[in-house]
DNA sequence: GTCTATAGGGTGATAGAC
DNA sequence: GTCTATCACCCTATAGAC
């Protein structure tokens, strides 16, 4: 391990980092997107607002951090999900799950809620490798098409948008994974087979 | 008619409060609903912003009214569809285009862009009639059970998400909708007459 | 590395002249 | 009914002291 100065004041750095990324998701997920800002970051870490800058560029690299963390979990969770052999209708519930269990980071990964936020080409590798992983896993039970990935991805969408805005805190939504899955499937496997 | 001046005015207000509400779909349509400021509302019709107050209670009210005018839209598309008698297809269509072609509208209608703005009563009764159209819409084709107007539901929203966030100003999602809703008529038919 | 002070932009909203 | 002037916040970001 690099024992100078400058790479431990960095390692350092780093770590604060993430208690500025944590603050940050804190306030996302009690008060939505909106309530993410410098003032309010720096005093939910009992620190002023200047100070931030020591550790994120500006308020947009702040959500550029968020939206590849946010990615990065996701693709983690595929990941594993696929390395497990999980079926797809579990899958399917997990990542519904996912979507639902953090509305502010299903709202910042996938609905551009910030104005003239434009994801970094950095990041926005993160959540392409996540969607790669996922149409390799759909992949592994014959599903391959374009047409038929979307399809399943935009369920799982509409599920997730619906179960967040009009049934917050229920179960309405997400109670209709396993329906939704198997009449998916159940429409390309009998498209397929004949 | 009522010539009395408090309601010649009153007209003209009505008149007026529309030409605001012209300019803030305007303004959405073009920057997005972020863009809909009492700033950029007057400078688009000519005129400073305490005038507007003559119109409008305030900045929450215009987005009401938008809201509340969006969801009357969709009312109207509804219903003239019904009324028309409509396949279910081209009606899945029509609403998904409806959707997509403006997505602020989109936005302003089912994901809550505004931190802190709810929609009055008032204007959630028009949502409300607008879903209610819908359904009665969908039991016209026999699809009566709450679980499969929700995933239809559902599919056209994730749709138009995924349209409007994934391949903006193409068709990729929008000419699933034939497939799409051929899938789940066929899955609801299937159950239900075995 | 953290702070204070401040610049400089934005916003919604109100009072009062005309 | 529209305006000017203004208030009272909010925000990001930077300069420079300590």
């Amino acid at each position: 391990m690099d024992t100078s100065t400058a790479a431990r004041t960095e390692r350092r750095r780093a770590v604060v980092r993430g208690e500025v990324l944590d603050a940050a998701w804190t306030l996302a997920r009690e008060g939505g997107v909106a309530a993410v800002s410098l003032k309010n970051v720096a005093a939910c870490m009992g620190i002023k607002p200047p100070s931030l800058y020591e550790y994120v560029p500006n308020l947009h690299g702040l959500f550029d951090l968020m939206f590849k963390s946010g990615w990065q979990q996701l693709l983690d969770e595929v990941t594993s999900l696929r390395s497990a052999g999980t079926d797809v209708g579990s899958a399917f519930r997990r990542v519904l799950r996912f979507c639902v269990e953090d509305p502010a980071r299903f709202q910042l990964m996938l609905q551009r809620p910030v104005p003239g936020f434009v994801p970094s080409d950095d990041a926005f590798a993160v959540a392409q490798a996540a969607y790669d992983t996922i149409r390799l896993g759909l992949g592994d039970f014959g599903i391959t098409r374009q047409a038929d990935v979307d399809l399943i991805d935009s369920m799982l969408l509409g599920l997730a948008g619906n179960q967040i805005a009009n049934d917050p805190g229920g179960s309405r939504f997400v109670d209709l994974a396993d329906e939704a899955i198997d009449l998916l499937v159940g429409y390309v496997e009998r498209r397929t087979s004949s």
